[in-house]
DNA sequence: ACTTTACAGGACACCGTGTCTCGTTTTATC
DNA sequence: GATAAAACGAGACACGGTGTCCTGTAAAGT
């Protein structure tokens, strides 16, 4: 994003003011829920100007993109081998306000395809490719697509986080696998 | 929604303008796209007072959720028995407009609680009932919870409508039901 | 006739957005 | 140390959609 090479002139840019937008984002979050963040809000939430939330970065779900992906690469660091444990570590990410926000940001994506192949490079498709792997190393349905069966296993997940008609839990970590042994 | 017992006194209810004010969103959402839909302009689209709107409906949302509960009900009269035939016809409502508008109206019900109630109970509660009475029809696989099939199913038809990594078309009602099949 | 309600049209304050300006602060370069 | 360059906090501004209110008119029942 930044350009990191060159000859860097003039005032750099505030590591403590990209923080404290970031953490007042996700802070706003959980206080008034995703819809109800601005852009405003959190300049005034982190005590910093506007002009520099807009410097770099277009709108607020890209600032929350961001802070997602931090928090994300945080929490995420070793991909298990076992489907259900990858399940469940992954499934666990969206407990709290990080459901809520990623969430928020498929939303948003409907209305910002820019945001929407954002997300799908930086959050999505890295979790499909994981999730792939782990399919592929354990063994997989000879004759079944791997994609299809990504789509059917993060459908589903998408599917009761966007609609909240179940939980998103260990349980259902537990009953993808099992039926994911079940087939021919 | 209305009352529809009791005397009804005063001037009723114009069919003119409900009906002119739900062609005219949907129109503005082919045009425009949804996101870029306001209250303002449809009731300008409709030649319709906006006091007219907010006497009937809250959000744009709720106009959008009326006039595609009409057009669902228009096109998906008789519930096919075979599996592939029932996804191939739901599949195809999400063709053109129909999609673009329920993508927004889930992505809007993150933000209302009350739309998502009514989203649930009268667009998507019906078609998971439906695929629930064919897939138990259709002969299921023995100890798998039909719950977690509706999900897997419908939730990589939402997965791909919100995320657009794959279309959602006659292919994948093949593929589904071929790994549905495939289950012990 | 009279009441009641819906209608079209427009006025209004409110709020978030995105852009702009101001004066300042922090860095690299000379 | 002086200078140029860029980011910083703070705030002003026009714009547009929202939701409410008001006006005068039209269509129904009593």
């Amino acid at each position: 994003m930044s350009c990191k090479v060159g000859r860097m002139v003039g005032r750099p840019r505030s590591e403590d003011a990209r923080r404290a937008i970031l953490r007042a984002a996700l802070r706003l979050c959980e206080r008034d829920g995703y819809p109800n963040v601005t852009l405003k809000g959190i300049a005034e939430e982190a005590g910093t100007g506007r002009q520099t939330l807009y410097r770099w970065w277009r709108t607020k779900a890209e600032v929350l993109l961001e802070a997602m992906t931090d928090l994300v690469a945080d929490r995420l660091a070793p991909p298990p081998e076992d489907l259900e444990e990858f399940l469940r570590d992954t499934f666990a990410l969206t407990d709290g306000v990080a459901g809520q926000v990623v969430a928020g940001l498929m939303a948003e994506a409907q209305s910002d395809e820019a945001l929407a192949a954002r997300l799908r490079a930086e959050l999505i498709g890295p979790r499909r490719a994981a999730l792939r792997q782990v399919i592929l190393d354990g063994g997989p349905p000879p004759g079944a697509d791997p994609e299809l069966l990504v789509d059917m296993v993060f459908g589903s997940m998408w599917y009761r986080l966007l609609n909240r008609h179940a939980p998103v839990d260990a349980a259902l970590a537990r009953d993808i696998t099992a039926l994911l042994g079940r087939i021919s």
